[in-house]
DNA sequence: CGATTAAATGTTAGCGCTAACATTTTGTAG
DNA sequence: CTACAAAATGTTAGCGCTAACATTTAATCG
């Protein structure tokens, strides 16, 4: 008669820390405005945040985003799906884009496809599933099923790296024509026999439009455009197996127009200690921008694209649109710009 | 007299997407059931599954992880702490945790202290929010707060990239060891002028504890153990001008023993270009194993370390105690290698 | 083949927070 | 000092899922 044990009949495991709730109680206020004064400091008055400050620090209160974000629907993430972290181009537009996510609270989810547009679905999929407040992923292309899930997706997507028909928003630059623009820089140099030649052109399908730009400008002047191509992935020492493998190729090549600056400085390096003279008997070109690629001697041609800046402006579109604006331009072209070393 | 105005008095926005009940409904079973049977399949019979995985097509479900995280107080986060992603080491260590985590379903929560110990005490307390499953953090030294904190942590906690006294785990090589296991290859090839130069000791204190191994193994041999600090980030440039300030220091100086190799490569490659004949004139070593740093001629010395085993060995540690078992040890020591190369 | 046990499924009640609406307090003008 | 609007705070009811316990169904055995 004294217990009442339908009352007691479930516990739940509770981690015993302090809810808002018992924050609420030490401020003698309502929770829901202790909820405020962590959401909207502006709409609770002075005196009563710092109430609610002080119970917070004595309870010890740790604020659970997840309970947060299953009631108001929204988590205060955003996925940002790329491709690789082994190429410094992502690292640098992921930087971009956590220090400006990070001014205004949000937090970045990672993802890495390592090529497979498969695995960007799949990734996509999962995040969904942690109510993300926007979108970012790599290029334009997607699975079909996933371009159908984007079309539908309310909230800010931004698709980076390229330009072209974005399905919401789009930070990126025309690798088209960085590729005719490196080029027209070998060909207006005098270069005539000149070899593309580089990694991956499938699955970084972006590498492969930059042929085309290249391609088309070399057929402008009445050359050929041959291709090489490998399929492990870029490195140091493949630049050096393909110098080799393109000079056994097309013995009177004069120029390398390589997919990134890794292999190129590879390459670069490596003609050196064979003994040719760069760019009088072989100039070499390459793509990104790298430092080290600036550090040799001589320095490589190549082509920059401000990377960092992708990431920065990729997370402004996105904190614009929250803020309830439009912004300037749903299509940004942030450009590249051409580097010319002593090596072309 | 129709309508029951209190019943429908509220209304949340509700997302109109279809939830755990709905697929329910559709199979003819209870939603705990469709739950089991996405978090534990095994304990559903396979007919039932069957059922569930239709009719999960046919309504279009789409996993709500944050009611899941907030029902059973752990999200599948595992927050991963880096003092930079600049630093390609750090890059290299997430790879590993990455793609040991995914395979177990962990989803990492990247932050980014850049050295900064106040940054990483907010970076955890606001991942805290998260509820989750276990904590990777870099070093052994955070601010005392913090330690308290971690102290208390129940969940699996790592600390990686240095050994010593762990709160919890901990994956790493000792720093002072490799100092010191370089300066030793330097003096047993003959050098005794050597100096220690880098930059960010402060904040990096690893690079410093490197420099007390190597101040040590010098004066075991009675030599004396300069040191030249710069406070910009490490940079190919930097190494450059590093060299120039070394040689004006220390017009005699015998080898330079550099914080890492980007500093290393790019003094290697501005002495080769001022003329200086490497390593007759000045020998140069770095620390970390890049690839171009072995690339280049003559190929840098150094001291490598298995960073993306790091990675991968503190993920295991957390999978390992999250199936409830111990580790093997508390404490893994990954080493490292000395790289001779041609610089000394 | 009924008794016993194990496996599968169901019922109920929250997890900790915030949206939506309700009420109270404060500020301001006449 | 009242009337009214605006600002601040409160009440209530979930968000969508899973823990804990309850019940049903299938499997095993003497």
């Amino acid at each position: 008669m004294t217990d009442q044990p339908s009352t007691e009949r479930r516990r739940r495991k509770g981690l015993d820390s302090p809810t808002l709730s018992d924050v609420a109680r030490e401020a003698g206020v309502s929770s829901i405005t202790v909820s405020r004064a962590l959401n909207a400091p502006d709409s609770v008055r002075a005196n009563t945040r710092k109430k609610i400050e002080a119970a917070i620090d004595k309870v010890g209160y740790v604020r659970n985003m997840v309970a947060g974000s299953l009631a108001s629907a929204s988590s205060r993430f955003i996925p940002v799906i790329v491709p690789s972290l082994s190429n410094v181009v992502f690292v640098e537009v992921i930087q971009g884009l956590q220090a400006t996510f990070e001014q205004h609270g949000y937090q970045i989810l990672l993802g890495n496809t390592d090529y497979s547009m498969k695995r960007e679905e799949e990734l996509i999929r999962t995040f969904l599933g942690w109510s993300p407040t926007a979108l970012v992923t790599t290029g334009l292309r997607h699975q079909e099923s996933l371009s159908n899930l984007l079309a539908r997706y309310q909230r800010p997507l931004v698709e980076i790296m390229e330009l072209g028909d974005a399905i919401d928003m789009n930070v990126g630059m025309s690798h088209y024509r960085a590729g005719h623009c490196m080029a027209d820089h070998l060909v207006s140099r005098g270069y005539r026999r000149i070899l593309y030649a580089g990694t991956q052109m499938e699955g970084n399908y972006r590498t492969r439009q930059r042929y085309e730009g290249h391609r088309e400008r070399l057929l402008q002047s009445g050359l050929d455009a041959p291709l090489m191509e490998w399929r492990t992935p870029s490195h140091f020492d493949l630049g050096a197996t393909a110098l080799d493998a393109a000079l056994h190729e097309y013995p009177n090549i004069e120029a390398i127009h390589f997919t990134d600056d890794v292999m190129a400085s590879g390459a670069l390096l490596h003609a050196t200690k064979r003994g040719l003279k760069i760019p009088e008997d072989i100039a070499i070109a390459g793509f990104t921008g790298l430092p080290f690629g600036q550090a040799l001697t001589p320095r490589l041609t190549t082509v920059v694209s401000p990377r960092e800046a992708i990431g920065r402006l990729a997370a402004t579109q996105i904190i614009t649109r929250l803020e309830g604006q439009q912004p300037q331009q749903h299509s940004i072209d942030v450009g590249f710009e051409l580097i010319v070393g002593e090596s072309s």
